[in-house]
DNA sequence: CTGTTAGCGCTTTCAA
DNA sequence: TTGAAAGCGCTAACAG
C-alpha cells in the first residue's frame, strides 16, 4: 500500500493525507481521524526511503562494526547498545550498524556519511589522538564520542572518570595497608586505559609509594590474561597484595590465579575491578563479594544517544560533554593485606 | 557532491556516470576508468535513499532489539553480531537494529517490513509457536531465525542441536556413573532451552533413571542464578552429583556454589555447561578446566547472514534449513562421582 | 482546511 | 557506447 493508492481510497490528496499522518495541525480533525483508521486498517506506514529522501533526514544514527576482533565489541556491547535502543525509541530512530570493510575503518565512516545513510554517529573506544574524531570533527559530520580523547577541536562527548575510578581505588587499597598494588587493564593506546593507569600513578606517588613498571599490565581483556598475567605478578616477591582490574571478565581470571596460589582473596590478595553493570554477572554476588569501581555503560548508551539528537537538533557541541563520577563499592574482595599462612 | 555536479564535472550525462559506478558492461573502458577516479577524487558515493529508491532493494537487514531485558539480549549478542557483521560486509549490506515500541514486538516488525527499511530480517530466540515466525512467514517476507518453532509453514532457520547436545552431556555423565542429575537452563517456553530439556530427559529415560523434577531448573542466564539454584539443589539429599548449565555464565555461579558448600569441582560435583565461544571467557582455561557442549555463535551469526542473502537471491526457504550438531569437550569439571569426605 | 505542482537523487527504459 | 526523460514514493511550497 503506497501513499498513493490510500489518498484514492479516501479520495483525498496524497497531501492532505501525509499532512493528516505526520501530524500537520492544519488539517480538520475529522478527516484526520478518517486517515488515521484507514491507514491502521491498510497497515500503511511511509516507505522510509522515500520520506528520507523527500525531508533529507534519515532517522537513524550509525555504528561502525570493526572488523577485526576489537576490544569494542565484547561482553559490554549488548549493554550499551541496549542502552541506546532504550533512548532511540522515544525518537522512533534506528540504529545502523555498518561492518567495515577491508579493516580501512576511517573509509567506511567516509562511505557512511557520503552515502546519507545515517544522521549522526557514535564512535566508542577512543584513542589518545583518535583518527576517526578527527575525521568526522574535520568533515562536520555529527557524532557523540563514548570516551574522550586529546583532540582539540569541539566536539561532543561523554566518558566516564576512569583515572578517578581508579586513582580512588588504588587510594583505598593504600589506606587499608597495602603498598605492592598492580593494575591489570586494557590494551595501551585506547584513551580509558591511559587515564587509568594515570589515575593509578597519582594515587602510589601522591603516597610516596614507588611505581614498579612490573605491576602495570596492558591487555587484551579476558579471563585468560587476567589469569596469567595474575599468575606471573603472584610470582614475584614480594608480589603484589592487590590488583586491579580493568573488566569484570580480567577479575574472573585473576581470582582463579590467587585461589590457585593458595591465597584467599580480600586478605592475601585483594581485588577490585571496575564493573560495567552486567544483568548476567553480578559482583555483590559474587563469593567474596567483589569490590568494583561502578559505572553503567547501559545508561552511557542511553544518555549518549540523548545527546547525540541533541547534537542533530542543532546544540553546539562545546557544549556537549559530561564526565560520570564511578563509584567505588566496597565489598569483600578488598580488605586489609594479610600476610600469607606458611 | 551528488551524480548530477560528478557528472557535469566530466561532461557526461548522469545516466553514463550511473553505469559506469555499477558495473554496467555496455560503458566504454576508459570512460569508466575517468569515472572512477572522479568519484575517488571528490568522494562521490550515491546517496543511498535515492538509489534505494530507485532500485528497490535496500541493502540492509534488520533486527529488532527487544525492549525488556529479553534473554536475547546477552552477552552472546556481540559475538552473534560480529558473526553477521563478517558476513555481510561480503555482501555490502547493512544490519539495522530496530528498537520495538511500546513493548509491542510484532507491531514493530510490520512497521519494519511495511517502511521498507530492511530488505530481510533475522530473528533470535524463538518460543515453540513463536509469533513474530508465524506473522512473517503470512505476510511472505524474507527472514532467517536462529533456532526452530514447531510451526509447519515452511521458513527458514538454523539451529544447533541443543537436544543432542543435553542428551549426550547427561549421557556422558550416566556413563560415568552419576545418578542424580540436574539442568539449570533458560527460561521455559523457549524453544532451545524446551530442546535441551528433552535431550536431558532422553538420556535420562534410556537408562532408566528416573526424572526428579526438581532436579529441572529453568531460569534467567545469570551467575547469580547459578548459584542460587545450585546452592538449593546441592541442600537436597541426596543431592545431584552433575549439573548441566545452559550458560557460561550460570556455570560460574554454580562453580561458586559447589565451591562454597565445601565440595570439590569435577570430583563430588561435576558440571557440563553449555559454550557459545566468548573470546572473553576461556572454558579450557577455567581451574578445573570446565567440560562444555561447544557451538560458535559466531560462525551461527556468520551462516545466517549468509542464509538470508540466500533467501533474499530467491532460493526456496524450505530448502533453508540447518542443525548443527554441537561438541562435547571433556575437561576437568566433569569425572566420576566421588562420595564426599566428611 | 485542502489540492496542485515541483522536486529529493538515483536508476532504467527507450532512442540515437 | 552514450543521452533524454520518466519514474521510484514521499514532502513542501504555493495557491486556493
Amino acid at each position: 500500500m503506497k501513499l498513493k493508492e490510500l489518498a484514492e481510497q479516501l479520495g483525498l490528496s496524497q497531501t492532505t493525507v501525509s499532512r493528516a499522518l505526520n501530524g500537520y495541525p492544519e488539517v480538520n480533525k475529522a478527516t484526520r481521524e478518517r486517515v488515521s483508521q484507514a491507514a491502521q486498517k491498510y497497515g500503511y506506514s511511509a516507505n522510509a526511503n522515500a520520506r528520507r529522501l523527500a525531508i533529507g533526514r534519515i532517522g537513524a544514527i550509525g555504528i561502525l562494526m570493526p572488523r577485526d576482533r576489537s576490544e569494542r565489541f565484547g561482553p559490554h556491547t549488548s549493554e550499551f547498545f541496549s542502552g541506546l535502543a532504550e533512548q532511540l525509541s522515544q525518537h522512533e530512530m534506528d540504529l545502523l550498524m555498518s561492518p567495515s570493510i577491508n579493516n580501512d575503518e576511517l573509509a567506511a565512516y567516509r562511505r557512511l556519511i557520503s552515502s546519507k545513510r545515517v544522521d549522526g554517529i557514535i564512535i566508542t573506544g577512543p584513542t589518545l589522538m583518535d583518527e576517526r574524531v578527527a575525521m568526522l570533527t574535520e568533515a562536520k559530520f555529527p557524532f557523540v564520542l563514548h570516551g574522550r580523547t586529546n583532540i582539540a577541536a569541539p566536539h561532543a562527548w561523554l566518558d566516564i572518570d576512569n583515572a578517578g575510578a581508579f586513582r580512588q581505588a588504588a587510594s583505598h587499597l593504600i589506606d587499608l595497608g597495602h603498598r605492592h598494588i598492580a593494575m591489570i587493564d586494557g590494551l595501551k593506546g585506547h584513551t580509558f586505559s591511559e587515564h587509568r593507569e594515570m589515575g593509578y600513578r597519582e594515587a602510589l606517588v601522591e603516597r610516596g609509594i614507588a611505581v614498579d613498571p612490573r605491576f602495570i599490565v596492558h591487555e587484551r581483556f579476558s579471563d585468560e590474561t587476567g589469569f596469567h598475567e595474575a599468575q606471573r605478578l603472584l610470582s614475584y616477591t614480594p608480589h603484589p597484595t592487590a590488583i586491579l582490574a580493568g573488566s569484570m571478565m580480567t577479575a574472573l581470571g585473576i581470582f582463579r590465579a590467587i585461589r590457585s596460589k593458595g591465597y584467599e582473596l580480600g586478605k592475601e590478595v585483594s581485588v577490585i575491578a571496575h564493573d560495567d553493570v552486567f544483568p548476567y554477572l553480578n559482583a555483590s554476588n559474587m563469593v567474596p563479594a567483589m569490590t568494583t569501581t561502578r559505572s553503567s555503560i547501559r545508561s552511557a548508551g542511553s544518555r549518549i544517544a540523548e545527546l547525540l539528537v541533541r547534537v542533530l537538533d542543532g546544540e553546539p557541541v562545546e557544549n556537549i560533554h559530561e564526565i560520570w563520577p564511578v563509584e567505588l563499592i566496597l565489598r569483600q574482595s578488598s580488605g586489609p593485606p594479610v600476610a600469607p599462612r606458611r
